[in-house]
DNA sequence: CTTAGAGTTCATTAAAAATTGAACGGGCCA
DNA sequence: TGGCCCGTTCAATTTTTAATGAACTCTAAG
């Protein structure tokens, strides 16, 4: 083995002080959209790093365990807010941070709100469905009403989410 | 005490099948927004009730605990979500649900994003003060590119929040 | 084929968040 | 003034969620 040459270059096992911010920055940022804090400190990490890291960086750096760290990574790849890319260590897989918010956030849109949206769908019909069945007339107006806006609701919701992507793409 | 003349009207301890159906859409669409249950619950009934509802009613008919009714609803009213109405009994305080989408989601970017949005502004600043004392030229230089990425994305923030507000405002 | 190390999975454990319920404050009427 | 009831608060508890780490798979090198 030969490690001389590259000492100087030797990855800290622990983060400077800029680097701590980034990281709580995201870890507390990602909470408003009720994701765990590791998901954030992986990304943060990512994000304030020039050179691509290695899942084995994150663990040291971090102090977070494997196994929380893959979780991460996975879901942080279905967003497609981190690359993968190559490195020093071909048998690695090494990660950098995709720094457009479009693609966080176009992410995030895809794979959380959307799929709660189509389901929410799904249940205005079966609440649709319900609606019918009510004996009484001014009860069933009532409902009626009620759930045509809640249908008003999902389109504006439809109208909304692409709109947000489209000022997010510049 | 007379009770015959309103027995007819008088509400049920338990919900029907269609308030059970949309207490239920919001108890889990509220969660998206990394909200407790019984926020969703609790606006949900309000939502689908034609007659405004007091603390004790939301006890009874959704079967959670007062201290939880009592936060709830202190949480929805600085939303803006529900509305104070009279109601039979004078002594107590009876409220109904705004169902315009645009209170709710206003209500949750003045209350919940914007103070997050705030202190990333002094965080971004803290960031600031820490790039400039780092020694190495290279370094610097790529702190100082990320963090003013950091900027930009506060600033997309900050335009796309009132176009979203606009957007819902018909 | 065997070994070694990267990465994943998932049952267990630890941490965080929501819910409860008892105690309290305050208004109102007798 | 005292009893009653509505509503709030908050420490204790329960429930939910996230993190851990050991066991596993897979690939690649010897």
């Amino acid at each position: 083995m030969c490690w001389g040459v590259f000492v100087s270059d030797a990855k800290p096992n622990t983060l400077v002080e800029i680097e701590r911010q980034v990281v709580s920055l995201f870890a507390d940022g990602v909470r408003v959209a009720g994701l765990p804090r590791s998901v954030g400190e992986i990304y943060g990490l990512l994000f304030v790093s020039a050179e691509p890291l290695a899942m084995d960086d994150l663990v040291v750096r971090l102090k977070i365990s494997k196994g929380s760290v893959s979780q991460g990574l996975k879901f942080l790849r279905t967003l497609g807010a981190i690359r993968e890319v190559e490195g020093p260590d071909v048998r690695r897989t090494y990660y950098e941070g995709d720094i457009e918010l479009k693609k966080l956030v176009g992410g995030f849109i895809r794979e959380q709100m959307r799929p709660h949206m189509e389901s929410g769908k799904d249940r205005l019909k079966a609440l649709d469905a319900e609606v019918v069945k009510e004996k009484d007339e001014s009860k069933r107006a009532f409902y009626d009403e009620r759930v045509k806006k809640l249908d008003r609701w999902l389109k504006q919701a439809k109208l909304v989410l692409p709109l947000i992507q489209r000022v997010l793409g510049e």
